[in-house]
DNA sequence: TGCTTATCGATAGTGGTACTGTCTAGTGCG
DNA sequence: CGCACTAGACAGTACCACTATCGATAAGCA
């Protein structure tokens, strides 16, 4: 297969095929001569992962590539694989600033409630940190109370997440980190999308005030939210 | 207050907060004169939550316009304002390409099976179905199968939001807004956090291969992830 | 009154990310 | 033989979120 037919299955462009080769995404195919390269199956399906990442993942290139090598390499143990993809996923909501001690404690003390167990270099605790003191900066500390009801939900998840993992069998060790991998990155856009719909749902069982001014289906009058900023 | 003793108490530089009213994001001051605008704590107050949304929820500045924009109209509806928000923050997530009629017919089935009512627009289904999609793109159909265990975590979470909604008490209308919106955006971060770390927890629990090998606290070689991914 | 410092508003420039386009040189195939 | 296709290198683009600079004031102080 050449990269144009390459490209025409994976839905990819062949300039971006290019890019992915270039930035180490895309392992290269076995050059035939100085200008013919064959791909197989196994390209159709990296850059199917590649777009997933990427894409419904949305990842950055630099992280799916990290994941990616992951994935890859061999003697990687599994729960370090783990770690690069919870850096990974995780790398857009890490910002620069520190969370605040205060806050840090209370996720030491959700934990420790909770009896969860990690290494202090686990991502998701300033993470969590952080968003408690945005409650607070923003003048709504009352907010920090619905981080219980959070770790529960997270902990439903995540047993279900090492669930799949189980199930695919612990012998197959790249299926298995591919799919802790893939579960991380693509979960968290599943729970997203679920908890809009359910959102919505429980807005309107709750009747908040307004609700009734929805449009009826079929009147499609949208508040128009115009993602390019030229609102109102 | 001038600009510059605004820019100290927000915390954000006197070059960003001439953007962000350039960009409509912050009112502006009162003007005494053609070099003179005096701003307030309302000025801090709405900074810092505009930093939040950014930094903490990772909203784009457009779609923090979006949301600012509705809390600040007191004629829209809550629901109006709250499908904003759903809008603005999972905009990152909604690519372009359609998914396919078999996922949505799958969340449809969910839906009705847990009796979840929305309307059509509701941005979260497209984004379900297209993780759906990409778990069979990459083979993995079988990941299809996290979907209900993820939405009960989903109904639980949107449980908690709703209910500090309505603990506000109904009367304030722009707090409750700004209630469902806040906690919209910041609320994905504290999921993901807390997702990390329960991920950890339970692998860990699980005993899964390698774990023995993890260095213990203490031994600080840790895998490189770097995130501008200089990778392996 | 003169001088320094701050500010306003406008516009231009920067750095990062993810591609996309162009170019040269070299095949494969009918 | 001719032409579409290809590899590989590198320059260019589009968008985003700032950041820097500038001229024209204006306020505070001596």
């Amino acid at each position: 297969m050449r990269i144009s037919a390459l490209s025409e299955q994976s839905d990819v462009t062949v300039a971006s095929i290019k890019f992915y080769l270039r930035e180490g995404l895309l392992f290269a195919g076995e050059s035939s001569s100085a200008t013919q390269t064959e791909y197989d199956t196994r390209h159709v399906a990296r850059l199917r992962l590649i777009r997933a990442l990427i894409d419904v993942g949305g990842l950055s290139v630099a992280a799916a590539k990290a994941v990616l090598a992951a994935i890859d390499d061999d003697a990687m143990p599994i729960v370090y694989a783990f770690g690069i993809a919870q850096h990974a996923v995780t790398a857009s909501l890490a910002s620069s600033s520190r969370p605040s001690d205060e806050s840090l404690a209370e996720v030491a003390a959700l934990k420790a409630e909770r009896g969860w167990q990690t290494f202090e270099e686990n991502p998701g605790e300033p993470i969590v940190a952080r968003v408690l003191d945005a409650f607070r900066a923003i003048g709504r500390p009352d907010l920090v109370e619905l981080m219980p009801a959070y770790a529960e939900a997270a902990e439903l998840v995540s047993r279900a997440d090492l669930r799949s993992v189980v199930e695919v069998g612990t012998d197959d060790r790249s299926r298995m980190v591919e799919t802790v991998v893939v579960g991380m990155a693509l979960g968290d856009g599943l729970f997203t999308g679920l908890r809009r719909i359910a959102q919505e749902h429980n807005a309107r069982q709750l009747g908040l005030p307004g609700s009734s001014i929805v449009r009826e289906p079929g009147t499609d009058q949208e508040p128009e939210i115009d993602p390019k900023g030229n609102a109102s």
